[in-house]
DNA sequence: TTAATCTAGTTTCAATTGAAACTAATTGCA
DNA sequence: TGCAATTAGTTTCAATTGAAACTAGATTAA
């Protein structure tokens, strides 16, 4: 390390770490201005937060599921779902039954109203990731797509340790 | 898409997306947890949010810089970094002087105290991020850093838009 | 010059979040 | 059985965050 015109803005010799080249810190900006831009636009429009939309997102895949199968599969606490789920419900935009067999849990799905929403934020959604992604050559999106899936696996198996 | 078994967690017709497989759902994910392990960790043995690690190390990079660089250098807005300073300085890890040519510009800097705590959280940091990249090949880790200086690259641009 | 504009950084206040405690229902097991 | 432990989900309260307003100094341009 050495020193830049005019002294000023060291780069200090006991420095080990830069932060620019540190995976947390890059993935923690890169997945920040991923979601950020996407996520104002159905906040302006829809007044979804991310927590809603992740929300409504699974139970447009998993009609009928219970809050806790929300929760893993938006990888959300339980408090955040259940926050989530009053807001939604309170919209009008997902129903909430007691499951018979079990009446501690609860059965979702989206209502009408929910679906209507579902079907013009998802595409929304999908061209803003089509946009990210526009920016890379089908050969880095393979790739892309094959490291997350290595770094979701090991992160699955660190979890089960 | 076709029921499962019992006609439970029915994958359902008018489903678009699959939360999943999102590319900002998982890079969301993905940072989360590479970040999570890491900053409980200094959390508790030092007392460093994310956001004060964030600013010591830029600091130790770059020694004398102002406010408004270490929110530049860490992605954190003025607000974030003006309560991290705050905090920081309380603790005496970071020392402030005010810029002679500009009384508004601070000039800050890691003191004793504060680059005995980075020479112990940098190589916990780094061992961190070792033990992340240790799930990929080297050409795995090779295309990773190609591609999030790819994706970096287009935000900047997006930005400066 | 000096008034208007801009920039650095802080403060304030409301909204969001996180952790812990809680309620209600279910399960495990003596 | 029935009582202790577990699970689903909610509530509460404190801590954190975000947005806007604010202070103080610097810059611009008439």
């Amino acid at each position: 390390m050495k020193k830049e015109a005019q002294g000023k803005r060291v780069a200090v010799d006991r420095a080990i770490l830069e932060l620019e080249q540190f995976l947390p810190y890059r993935l923690s900006v890169l997945s920040n201005t991923a979601s950020r831009a996407i996520a104002d636009l159905y906040e302006r429009r829809y007044g979804l937060s991310i927590a809603e939309w992740r929300t409504m997102a699974v139970l447009g895949s998993y009609d009928g599921i219970a809050a806790r199968e929300v929760a893993e599969r938006t990888a959300m606490d339980k408090v955040a779902v259940s926050r989530a789920l009053a807001r939604l419900i309170a919209d009008g935009r997902v129903r909430r039954r007691t499951a018979e067999h079990d009446k501690r849990q609860s059965v979702l799905g989206l209502t009408a109203k929910g679906w209507k929403v579902y079907a013009e934020v998802a595409p929304l959604a999908l061209e803003h990731e089509k946009r990210l992604l526009a920016h890379l050559t089908v050969e880095e999106r393979r790739w892309l797509a094959h490291i997350l899936d290595r770094l979701w696996q090991a992160e699955l198996e660190e979890i089960a340790r």
